[in-house]
DNA sequence: ATAAGGGCACCGC
DNA sequence: CGCGGTGCCCTTA
């Protein structure tokens, strides 16, 4: 466990701990996170973090999608993304969040 | 919608 | 320390 938050460290930690302040019923999107990170580039290096997850359950990685409203992408498998989002309110259309703009979550 | 390029962190060598 | 491969990406053509 520890050892797992020391290979995260510095970006990786970050980011994890962006997706842990989204409220249920909210989404973000990688380059919100990268951005609020102030490396608006490193949006893959978010998702890799999120990919490499220590806390797979304690961290909703599932309120995280792409920056165009499209699911992306999840190690656990795009059905359980979705199942998990459903539960929470959050409706997906051919893939993409119905609303995207207004379930948004901003920092 | 598909293809190609850019860019960044992590990991193993 | 550098190199190359990988990934829940983004943007442009």
């Amino acid at each position: 466990m520890a050892d797992a938050i020391l290979q995260t460290k510095s970006f990786g930690f970050c980011a994890l701990e962006m997706m842990e302040k989204i409220p249920k019923g909210k989404v973000t999107t990688y380059r919100q996170i990268a951005l609020a990170l102030k490396n608006p580039n490193a949006c893959r290096a978010v998702g890799n973090a999120c990919n490499k997850n220590p806390f797979a359950p304690k961290i909703p990685c599932h309120r995280v999608v792409s920056s165009d409203g499209s699911i992306g992408g999840y190690a656990f498998g795009i059905r359980d993304k979705i199942r998990l989002l459903e539960s929470e309110g959050i409706k997906i259309r051919k893939g993409r969040v119905v609303d995207f703009e207004k379930k948004l979550f901003r920092f």
